[in-house]
DNA sequence: GATAAGCTGGAAAGCGCTTTCCATCGGCGA
DNA sequence: TCGCCGATGGAAAGCGCTTTCCAGCTTATC
């Protein structure tokens, strides 16, 4: 049914090899008119080359998988265009999976790229704190390796992997003394998921910053959500609730900025006003997070670069070398979100 | 290096005929005793299969393609993410192609996802007005199917397609009838891309709902403009520019939400109040259109559903059947950035 | 008790490509 | 003029898997 490098040779006359020589760049040269010949031939019947064949025959894929928690998360849909125009540059496709930031999920998924021989394997999303989670993925990824896959992760995955890893936990120490310049001194904070290493790293800067001013943070001011819009709306309900009138801090962190857009609705919803009564910052600097009511403070990870990054480390890899680390300094970018709070 | 079926056909003491019946799905059974002592070999081992030597064998890969225009646009982030799932749960990885509304790319990544046998494509872009654009793809489409190859179609790309359709011109003219309804009269549409088919649609049904009312729309008010945040805010400034004061019309259509998002900013960079002197609206109903400012009126699209639907139709359909249409009505969501013109 | 029918396991032939290895040929130096 | 070397084309051996086909059994049937 197909065309076949078969059918392209024969209708040229010459051999399988010749044939395959000329379509890929081998290494060996074929003299100019057999060349023209094949090359034709493969132009008027139509041939494309059949690429599980290739990737059998050379023990090689031109696919790149990237595993993330959510595509249509501003934050991996950023990354994962970069990931895959980097990829497209370098003649490769991209498998792109969400996992849900479920560790079976990706467990599952690791197994199904290892499986499609994948070339490299881009991890997008935070790794897990917990060894129960993350040792299975671990493993799973170590036999990908041992059988040649390259991976890179995005942000801390532990060490032994090339790493492209923005500097979490300074830029939300480097938020906080902005707020704290401001004049706060009363903060909540609304961090990702307990299990994940990237909301731990950044509620490490947020105490960090906190202590060097002689600031606490109470305990029933530190909530935990999910990375989405709902789970930050509820977690800002939940503080809100805790803390009625003049308990609740002047300054609330969401860590992420898909949180923070529902601690705006929620507080927009109670008509909180922002950032008169309590100000309200994110982290990503996701693409829209300027173009909310109000547009939010936020610290800027540089997501195209973070995306092309691992792909270069993953492209440029070899075997026995000393896993590279691309260290990222993040930027915070106030906007009208956060100002100094009332009663200052 | 890798652990393959051959290794675990002699761990366990049994043919590779019988190894690969136990570990794929095969019609022929097995015996308990050689079946478990199979499954324990290569759980033992580590196996995991060779994705494309099963796509060599089978002729026939466990992977489906999505061409999209840009996976970090929130309308193609939601569907991509439908898409993946609905794979996901049918036991494929989903291979995403961003091509920037551009022919070319389209075109190339027709190619490749032809060359890795995918088993099907979902095009979630539009589809393009110009033959010279669109006649490549069509063939190069047309040359998959012929392999056996299925396209699915989100939004209109001809006949022969299964599509998914989503009411994009009722769903513009029924916007249109809302806003005539708060008492609007004077209009102005932003555009997409002139050689993208939903553009056009979406415009025709601006104009048959204008027509109803005995409106019309000057040619001045009708501004094309990139699906972009940028493209939505230079085609505003345009069309501020071009009516100042008095002259602007008290409704703006921007045909998709990033591109309302733009305008949004230049409004409000412009000193402009939305909705008190302008009123705009969007379309598509992006998951963030909720949460800016101010909270953007649309036309809600169910990109979840349409991702399935697609993934659905793809792998149901049959060979020589007919194409099928799942036609999707559309629901105009009226929020804050719209109200009736002040001088009503 | 012999024969047909039904199961099950294994041998082997591909799937479409790459790549080694060999054969051939022309050109060059001595 | 002869022999060698480098360049070039082709034959063929896989890559790891699926699947047909066949052989050997067991069980049912008369």
């Amino acid at each position: 049914m197909a065309v076949t490098l078969g059918d392209v040779a024969r209708h040229a006359g010459v051999s399988l090899a010749t044939a395959s020589r000329v379509l890929n760049g081998s290494a060996r040269t074929v003299t100019d008119e057999l060349s023209a010949r094949v090359r034709s031939s493969a132009q008027e019947l139509g041939y494309l080359p059949n690429a599980p064949a290739q990737a059998l025959a050379r023990a090689s894929t031109a696919t790149i998988g990237v595993l993330l928690h959510d595509v249509a998360d501003p934050y991996f849909g950023a990354i994962a265009r970069a990931v895959g125009d980097a990829s497209s540059k370098a003649g490769l496709l991209s498998l792109v999976a969400s996992t849900d930031a479920d560790p079976e999920q990706e467990l599952h998924a690791v197994r199904m790229l290892h499986a499609q021989r994948v070339r490299a394997i881009v991890l997008a999303g935070s790794a897990y704190t917990d060894p129960a989670a993350a040792g299975p993925i671990d493993e799973a990824l170590a036999g990908y390796r041992a059988q040649g896959g390259v991976v890179t992760a995005i942000t801390e995955h532990g060490p032994g992997y090339d790493t492209v890893s923005p500097a979490n936990r300074a830029g939300a120490a480097e938020l906080v003394r902005a707020l704290i310049g401001m004049g706060h001194r009363r903060f909540a904070v609304i961090g990702g998921p307990e299990r994940l290493r990237v909301s731990q790293e950044r509620l490490a800067g947020v105490r960090e910053a906190l202590t060097e001013a002689e600031l606490t943070l109470p305990q029933d001011c530190v909530l935990e959500a999910d990375f989405s819009r709902e789970g930050g709306r509820r977690a800002a309900a939940r503080l809100v609730d805790g803390h009625p009138g003049e308990l609740l801090p002047t300054a609330i962190l969401a860590l992420s900025d898909i949180c923070a857009v529902g601690v705006l609705a929620e507080l927009r919803a109670r008509g909180i006003d922002v950032p008169g009564r309590v100000s309200v910052a994110g982290f990503d600097d996701v693409p829209l997070a300027a173009d909310l009511a109000p547009p939010l403070t936020s610290v800027r990870m540089p997501l195209e670069l973070m995306g092309r990054e691992a792909v270069r480390l993953a492209l440029a890899a070899t075997p026995g070398a000393e896993p590279q680390v691309v260290a990222l300094p993040l930027e915070v970018v106030l906007r009208a979100s956060t100002a100094p709070p009332a009663r200052a």
